[in-house]
DNA sequence: TCGAAAGTTCGATTGTCATCGAATAATTGT
DNA sequence: ACAATTATTCGATGACAATCGAACTTTCGA
C-alpha cells in the first residue's frame, strides 16, 4: 500500500501554492476539480500525454492545493478547499473564478484533443 | 528616454502573475509597494544585490503588477491595484493578505542584512 | 494465473530562471 | 566637463521544471 505525502495545513507555502497554480495546466486540472468532487486521473482531459498528468497531480499534491486518494488501480483527486481557506482566505475562489472567464482557459479547452507526440 | 513595456490590462494573464508573485522575493518587493505608494529601487530592502532586484522589478512589470515611471536617476515603482482588481477581483488582497501573516516573510525580514556573496 | 487497466517512475531533452559581479547608461549636481 | 548616484544590461553559472516515451507496479477481473 503506497503512503502518498500530504503536507500539513500549517506547512502551507505561499509561494509554493501560487507557483502551482502558475501553470496553466496545472490550472486546468484545479478548475475541473473544482466542479466534480473527485476525479480519477483518467477523467481529467487535459491536452499532455499521462505521464506529464501525473507529474502535475504530484506538484499540486505536494504544494498542499489536492489531496490524493488510492482507490484500486486508480487515484482520487480531490480540491484541499476548506485547508486552503483556512491558511489562505478568499486565494482559491478569486484565482479559480479568475481562470474561468480567461483567453487561457479557452485555449487549452482548443487544444484538448491536441496531445502533441502521439502518432 | 527610456521607454518601458507595461502591458494593456487586457494582456494579463493569470498564470503570468501567478507566477511572477510565486517568488518571495518578489512577494517581498509587492508587500512593500502595498504600504507606501510609490518607491525607488533604493527604498525597497531585499535581501539581493541591485542587479536581482532589477531582474525581478522587470519580471513584476511585465507581469503587469507595478508600474514604473522614470524620474531622473530612479525609477518610481507602484502597484497596479485597480487593474489588477479589474482584472483578477480579490486576487491580489487575499495574496498580500496571506503574505502578511506567513512566515515566509519573516523569514526574509530576518535575511534582510544578510546579502550572500558581498564579502 | 494472466492479462488488461490505471498510474507512477525513470532517463533524456530542452528550456527557463534566480543569482551574482562587472560593465554600461542616464541624469543630476558641482 | 566630471564625478557621484541610480539603475539596467550582460555573461556565466547552477538549479530546477515541463515534457515525452518506455519500463515498471499495483490491482482487479476473467
Amino acid at each position: 500500500m503506497k503512503v502518498l505525502f500530504h503536507p500539513d495545513v500549517a506547512d502551507l507555502h505561499l509561494s509554493s501554492v501560487l507557483y502551482a497554480l502558475s501553470d496553466p495546466i496545472r490550472l486546468l486540472i484545479v478548475s475541473e476539480l473544482r466542479n466534480n468532487q473527485e476525479c480519477t486521473c483518467g477523467d481529467i482531459s487535459v491536452p499532455v500525454v499521462k505521464s506529464t498528468l501525473s507529474h502535475h497531480a504530484r506538484t499540486l499534491r505536494e504544494a498542499g492545493i489536492i489531496k490524493v486518494r488510492v482507490q484500486g488501480t486508480q487515484r482520487l483527486l480531490s480540491l484541499r478547499t476548506e485547508d486552503l481557506e483556512l491558511r489562505f482566505p478568499g486565494l482559491l475562489s478569486s484565482i479559480l473564478d479568475a481562470f474561468e472567464t480567461s483567453e487561457e482557459k479557452k485555449q487549452l479547452l482548443r487544444a484538448q484533443g491536441t496531445v502533441v507526440g502521439r502518432f
